[in-house]
DNA sequence: GCAAAGTGGTAAACTGTTTTACCAGTTGAA
DNA sequence: TTCAACTGGTAAAACAGTTTACCACTTTGC
């Protein structure tokens, strides 16, 4: 197929130098400057208007003139220069996803679901996708700022960032196209499309207490991150509609790692010694926290339950596998960039999007054991 | 912060329509056309050349009318446009990632540490990422060429990509500037950064063979891949250089992914029942084959010993801990990153860089079981 | 029969930079 | 002194598109 390919480029264009390469198999320089609008005119004696015109589909011009253009296009292979496209039409066709810079986080699974939906979803509505990973540093030269004045981008989508994250007001207050996705940020007038962190959370949390739980730990994420406020809430008002007293309700930070994962489900072991389950606020603390579990010898889940949030793919592949909640990443980040586009395009104002969740169960998760005193 | 910010825009540009915003608090509308060269060459008396010259350090301009310039430039808050740059000045400072589309491929913890390498040294190289997603029909719709030839990129890295992609002669053929990421194309004059699998395989057989290990399997992704051919051959040579004769040699496939180790994992222990240790080519499918066993009740390692390649982050919080060899993936993706911004200043010429990887030894391995007939 | 509206197209202005050719004035050397 | 070289700067062309104002020529309506 390479082969095929690279014959039809050799006689394709009849342009340029016009030069025949007759040495085939040699390194063709790239010297070979690219046809351009202006080429495409004086060959099909029309103005560049036209041509251009023609490009965009104006129906002003004619049926015929039309096709003779459109023929002469292929025939010499033109492809309109982006960058000028760009510079006098107002749009980049661009958008930028951002993430905090935190431990190469493009390797996050979680960055990666979203960023893959965005990207299948820009593909298609004929955008491209730039990444942007966001250092204090990067936020002081205000770059966040000039992704928009240097015209680099035309939208920008924003991937795990909370309240804390003040420069996301900068933004917002320019009127710039900016969504945040899978969070919102209440204090802000700015548009995302979130998944239902509240809704999995009291499936999971009505699961876990009809197994028989009571005494259940939360390992969550950073609280200035609004999902997870929700996320606490349900896991508060579950185990309070069983009777289970506000002093009892055991909360720790995970950092959303593993690491911060395994640091929790120590500290609440330590608390609560007790505990028959803890509930993950996304998968890498409940992994974080499942390995934990297994080195101090306990068993998951016969002598304690763990569960995620997020439905990561490896969480069907460790042992046991993990019960969580399924959020749909890759969708919330296409729709996410559908609407940043419908937001650039001023087809919508402000986006407001909640995308459904549900709990999947499977081994990592069982009835609460005999509360007995041989721990 | 974000109040300070917005504060000092208010009063900070003397431009434009010059409006003062007595209205703050209301959406400022962003009709504010942006400051451009010229308008800044007016305001400063001095011609367009000028201050691009000055912009760009030309020593042509005197100190005084370089710092008079760069104050006014300072005052107004001007910020060329990266797109008239882009469209006069032959570079773009874009350089594109391509991945292969497969499922939800940003999602992959290998190509997320690669990408977080490459951006975060594009970044400080002044350089932006774009990320691309090559399905079949993309590069049916040659839109591989057209990342070029439209002007969207200076250049791409290659992520994924093996001998049967042969989308990949066209771009070299082109003499674009392309670098395969991690893997060699021998029958391409494509350059490369990638990282030694052989030698990383070679001290981990070696390793195996001093546990005493003498029924190994391996399991390793497409062989079109060459740093997989790399792998295989170590494997091989390892086992012979220890008398195993070539028909008990065990490869299987195993796809790169967690099933796809898994399936292999089943296939190999019914090809030879006496295995004692499995090799993965990757992570992922190391973990793949972990699930399987303990699925069918081998424990690990005491039964069987496991070890992967690559030593993506997890590997550490999955029961057991994995034994692996370190890839450097993340500094793969940064140095390749600077090799192709070399090579679009066309300051060398064919990149051909080697990095080192290492053995790391977690819980997954243990001395070969005696050989008894109670399996 | 004649003004108004519609058709299909063009020339030129515009987007915001970089770069080149040129120029006036100063300095240096023969 | 007189030509050459240097200094600091400018005007204008180039980059490759889109868009606007205008134009000649039919149609249409009354």
């Amino acid at each position: 197929m390479a082969k095929k390919l690279s014959i039809l480029a050799a006689d394709g264009p009849v342009v340029g130098n016009g030069l025949a390469e007759a040495d085939a198999g040699l390194a063709v320089p790239p010297i070979h400057k690219p046809v351009s609008l202006r080429d495409v005119a004086k060959m099909a004696n029309v103005s560049v208007a036209t041509v251009s015109m023609v490009l965009n589909e104006n129906p002003r011009i004619s049926r015929a003139t039309q096709i003779k253009v459109r023929r002469l296009i292929e025939r010499v292979g033109y492809k309109p220069n982006r960058i000028a496209q760009s510079l006098s039409s107002k749009y980049t066709r661009v958008v930028a996803v951002m993430v905090p810079a935190l431990r190469h986080t493009f390797a996050d699974v979680y960055f990666g679901e979203l960023i893959s939906g965005v990207c299948e979803r820009a593909g298609k509505l004929g955008h491209k996708v730039m990444i942007e990973s966001a250092k204090p540093e990067y936020v002081k030269d205000n770059k966040h700022i000039e992704l928009f004045e240097r015209r680099y981008v035309d939208g920008l989508l924003l991937l795990g960032f909370n309240d804390r994250h003040h420069f996301l007001g900068d933004l917002v207050q320019r009127g710039y196209p900016v969504l945040s996705v899978n969070n919102y940020m209440p204090d802000l007038s700015l548009g995302h499309v979130s998944c239902d962190y509240r809704g999995g959370a009291e499936q999971m949390m009505s699961y876990l207490l009809q197994l028989g739980h009571r005494h259940i730990g939360l390992i969550c994420g950073a609280p200035e991150t609004a999902t997870q406020r929700d996320l606490i809430e349900a896991y508060k008002k579950g185990l309070t509609s069983v009777g289970v007293s506000p002093e009892r309700h055991l909360v720790e930070d995970g950092r959303f790692t593993e690491a911060g994962g395994a640091a929790a489900a120590e500290s609440l072991l330590s608390r609560d010694p007790k505990l028959t389950a803890v509930f993950g606020g996304n998968d890498k603390m409940a992994m974080g926290a499942m390995h934990h579990m297994t080195r101090v010898g306990l068993r998951v889940p016969h002598d304690i339950s763990v569960t995620g949030f997020d439905d990561i793919a490896h969480t069907a592949f460790v042992n046991p596998a993990l019960t969580t909640v399924h959020v749909p990443l890759y969708e919330c980040g296409g729709l996410a960039c559908e609407r940043l586009i419908d937001r650039i395009r001023g087809r919508i104002d402000l986006v407001d999007d909640l995308m459904p969740t549900h709990l999947v169960v499977r081994d990592s998760t069982a009835i609460a054991p005999e509360r007995d005193a041989s721990r």
